[in-house]
DNA sequence: CAATTTGGTTGATATTGTCAACTAAATTCA
DNA sequence: TGAATTTAGTTGACAATATCAACCAAATTG
């Protein structure tokens, strides 16, 4: 099977798991706002144009977005004392329960992902993972 | 670094490579009709309600897409004679033309992605990764 | 064969995504 | 320095994509 294949076939996977998992969650929450969080938990002092950049969007829809997030209370927004045109986004504590729960669903289909696989084997996975990732800038 | 966060990180890498890469190409179509276009030519007998599980989505909106892409002449449908409700998606010259350019494309990025990473390693990492989706059902 | 399920179709509507124009702050460079 | 350009963010108008509910016809169930 190719490497393309395989990668893909699994990613698939793990999203239709991970679907259904949120899901169950029953968050208030689209999709696209959950990504969003993540991405501003992920990224650090993180600004409207740089969720909108890693997430590939328009940021006039990331500006929306942003917009809603605030109104929900999930996120705030913190002046920028080294750039006045721009803030940072950070969670709320509400924002930082919901990306908890989100992580725990996260753990709990990666662990079922890697059952009875040798540890050694799972850290070798995560090398080739990064080896190749480091290939693609 | 945690398997989830580095699976993400690499698909993301990829993801980001590709849409790159299909730019280029200058494919008359949107990403949803070429993912379409794509699981299409992957799942065999394709019906459009196969489509729609795959890809997780509402039939109607499956639907549309279909319509479209065969309004495009990328596909035609072929009547399931054992089920005389529904037909077979099949790609037409048009649209097989366009999955072979996509899996050029494909190539190129997973090449440059395994450059200088031994085939053994990229074998067994291909290995670890059926593993992985086999524990997910 | 009647009742239920399934594949597909459509209209109405909601959500998400894009383009272009604009402001204000930052940066460039003649 | 200061005029010109670039960048971060914002908004309006609009296009593309997604969902719900209702519906038909064929298939399946019992």
């Amino acid at each position: 099977m190719e490497l393309s294949e395989a990668l893909f076939s699994l990613v698939h996977t793990v999203r239709i798991n991970m679907k259904h998992e949120i899901k169950l969650l029953a968050l208030d929450l689209s999709p696209m706002h959950l990504k969003a969080l993540k991405v501003i938990s992920i990224i650090n002092d993180c600004t409207g144009q740089k969720l909108a950049d890693f997430m590939g969007r328009d940021k006039a829809q990331i500006n929306r977005l942003i917009k809603e997030l605030v109104n929900q209370e999930l996120i705030t927004k913190i002046d920028n004392e080294k750039d006045k045109r721009s803030q940072f986004l950070v969670l709320s504590t509400q924002g930082t329960e919901i990306m908890t729960m989100f992580k725990k669903v996260e753990k709990k289909v990666f662990n079922s992902m890697i059952k009875d696989i040798p540890s050694a084997k799972i850290e070798d996975f995560i090398a080739i993972t990064q080896l190749l990732k480091s290939n693609l800038t």
